[in-house]
RNA sequence: GGGGAGUUGCCCGAGCGGUCAAUGGGAGCAGACUGUAAAUCUGCCGGCGGACGCCUACGUUGGUUCGAAUCCAACACUCCCCA
């Protein structure tokens, strides 16, 4: 690929780059001297999973690595004590090294389903940042005005509501952009409220006298809510180690609104292809259901494989379009404290494994109506039915809880 | 340092001595309708026991009272104005 073709594939899904100018120019530099770029990206060592969301830029960094460039990863361990504000309207907890670590090490391997190991390398910035004294700290602070931190959208607002921020938080752009400067980025790749962030590193890259860095913005993935940024937090996400029925499942529940950027951020569909998608489906010609359908495939393929992806779409048409109880749900053994004189206690065996939180919360789905024991549906909270006659039956919990009953 | 306002359930937000597990909205869950979409309608939405019941809850700790989320005191935290 020359470098023309590398901005063009690198520019997919971008919202913005500063500058495009300069990206070019770092690229035609790299491809003539043969010194890939110093690719960065943050890693916020604060959840355990790495969601449809995160895979965003993490795939944008892996088009990078494709393109012969190097993958910086840097592990915020030690911003992570200090929580990033940005988008936040309050300050995060703040967590210590233990669980920063234990984060890490969940995150580590579904990296490597989107990076190739080899050409990443991984920095925690506690390195550095760890390093500073007091001083250095106060010298770093001055590169940057009060103003113009408190000109950030997110601090302005929480101004605006009268709601605290905290010293720390303000800090948190100058460890971030320290960052940058440290490990000699070419490029950074971020969120679209990474922004502010990432142009504090330019700034300081040349206040250190260093090339300062491309940033390159994505949006912001949407949720299967359909509303809110996709995170671990709201539970509005999808992990790339989601089993492949839950991928697909989950990928179909989402609002046809997102399909188009769901595809464009997730997946390797020709944009041309995307397009005639949006407009088949805006012409009516392509039930947006079909266009989920061959998304959902998409993802589980690239997540798992096509034999997986072809089953979670079977399963998925059998299951919630034709509404079939599953054949092969997972089985559960049906805990003894849930038997009383050769009856089961539906309720409490629903709590018991884990399908409600409490007896209660039991008792009520089935007042409601959304549990099933085979074909029939329980009505009665303190239904208790025959051992035998619930073994090897599918108690079904809500749309897509399901469970073979065995003893 | 001085003056003022505030802290309620996942979030927002009423309540201002008993009838408050606490109005209302949002989120969430379930049901109907569907394409596990949207919109709409319905039910649930602290825990435990079969409902009437009990327990734990309205920043913390004490106090007043037969009785407090509601009154008082101290403490903690937050915001605003002044210095």
């Amino acid at each position: 690929m020359d470098f023309e073709q590398q901005v063009e594939f690198l520019s997919r899904g971008c919202s913005e780059i500063i500058t495009r100018e300069e990206l070019k120019a770092k690229l035609l530099r790299a491809s003539q001297s043969g010194k890939p770029l110093r690719v960065k990206l943050g890693v916020d060592p604060t959840v355990p999973h790495v969601t449809l969301g995160w895979a965003v830029v993490l795939r944008k960094l892996r088009q990078f690595q494709d393109c012969g460039h190097t993958a910086c990863l840097i592990i915020g361990d030690f911003t992570a004590m200090i929580g990033d504000p940005s988008g936040k309207s309050k300050t995060r907890p703040q967590l210590d090294r233990e669980e920063v670590q234990a984060n890490v090490r969940a995150v580590e391997s579904q990296l490597y389903k989107v990076l190739i190991r080899e050409k990443t390398e991984i920095y925690y910035n506690a390195d550095w940042l760890g390093k500073m004294d007091f001083a250095d700290v106060i010298r770093l602070a001055s590169h940057v005005t009060v103003a113009r931190i408190l000109e950030r959208d997110d601090f302005q607002k929480r101004l605006d509501e009268q709601r605290p921020i905290g010293m720390h938080e303000v800090l948190y752009p100058l460890c971030q952009g320290y960052d940058s400067v440290a490990i000699e980025a070419d490029v950074e790749l971020g969120g679209n409220d990474q922004k502010f962030n990432i142009l504090v590193g330019r700034n300081l890259q040349g206040q250190f006298g260093q090339e300062s860095q491309v940033a390159m913005l994505m949006p912001l993935l949407v949720g299967t809510d359909g509303s809110e940024k996709m995170s671990q937090s709201l539970g509005n996400y999808v992990s790339v180690v989601d089993e492949p029925n839950e991928m697909f499942g989950k990928t179909m529940s989402i609002p046809d609104h997102l399909i188009e950027s769901w595809l464009m951020l997730c997946t390797d569909v020709p944009e041309s292809e995307i397009e005639e998608m949006v407009k088949g489906m805006e012409s009516g010609s392509l039930n947006p259901r079909d266009a989920k359908l061959m998304l959902a495939g998409r993802l589980v393929e690239m997540y798992h494989d096509e034999t997986e992806a072809r089953a979670a779409e079977e399963y998925f048409l059998t299951t919630f379009s034709k509404r079939q109880t599953p054949s092969d749900a997972p089985e559960a053994s049906i805990p003894e404290s849930c038997i009383r004189d050769g009856l089961v206690a539906i309720a409490p065996l629903i709590a018991a494994l884990g399908l409600a939180s409490s007896n209660g919360e039991a008792r009520r789905l089935i007042q409601g109506g959304g549990v099933s024991l085979g074909e029939e549906r329980v009505s009665d909270p303190t239904a208790a039915v025959p051992l035998e006659d619930a073994v090897g039956k599918v108690l079904r919990v809500g749309k897509h809880k399901f469970r073979t009953l065995v003893r």
